[in-house]
DNA sequence: ATAAACCTTGTACCTGGGTGCAAGGTCAAC
DNA sequence: GTTGACCTTGCACCCAGGTACAAGGTTTAT
């Protein structure tokens, strides 16, 4: 076992992911097939480590695991221009921005019937129930 | 079969809802069970369109299906006040609110990423992908 | 030499919100 | 009196991203 080889629970300890995860990142291609001992272990080497980091600090920025996949597939493919990744980056900030601006939308309706619902008393007569009926669309 | 009253296909129709989905709602309680003909076709009047509308309009607000349960379960139990209804929206903003703080992080640091990559060429170098790798945590 | 703590594989299950399909019954029109 | 458009039920399947479990093999510590 070379130095620094982590069978797959030490790297799922270390890396703080479910070891099932990482097979299933395997199996999904996001992660190479490691090399196994003489009895079918695998071990883990730092490549694996950072292609793990890799894919969770892409996961926070919102991407999914097939666009992780393909920006795996970029950074694998020589000749790949910079640039190309920049394209998928700002992609995901428009589709980010659209998310917000949905979000944005719905919390301005929410703040609307919570201000409307100041005065009244009873469930009978709640705005918000009135206005979530289904009448003026 | 009286005046207005309609089967589950013309329902749907009428509210550009998937016939299953009027099922569905149906076994998960959202919906009252309908009344039958002899033959056992559902039956629904203006009440079934005006809880789906409800339904919907409440799902464009963010409300999970689980949380739709919850506003009609307040609706129905009399003497419930209006207060507990404006607690739950209260409640959904600020958790939309706390999507719209992690959604505008994520697009800071996709933003960071894409003016770092202004100037370089090759994916050898490009700083997203140095960015996303596994050091600086 | 044996128990604990690993590992292997395959397969099934989970959440949420539906959607599809097959086998069969019904109803309206021509 | 038959075609086609409805309806019924139950059950399986879809998406993503895992997670769990069973049956068995290996390694390590005592």
């Amino acid at each position: 076992m070379k130095p620094g080889a982590l069978t797959i629970g030490g790297l799922a300890k270390r890396e703080n992911v479910n070891r099932q995860t990482i097979r299933y990142y395997e199996r999904r291609g996001l992660i190479a097939e490691s090399s196994r001992t003489a009895s079918g272990y695998r071990l883990y080497g730092n490549d694996a480590a950072r292609r793990l980091a890799f894919i969770r600090r892409a996961k926070q920025l919102g991407f999914s695991l097939i666009e992780i996949e393909g920006l795996l597939a970029l950074r694998m493919r020589p000749g790949t221009t910079c640039s190309e990744v920049r394209t998928k980056a700002r992609q995901k900030m428009t589709s980010v921005d659209e998310k917000i601006a949905e979000l944005q939308r719905i919390r301005t309706a929410l703040a609307t019937f919570v201000a409307a619902c100041r005065t009244r008393r009873s469930t009978k007569v709640c705005p918000i129930l009135e206005m979530l009926d289904g009448d003026g669309r």
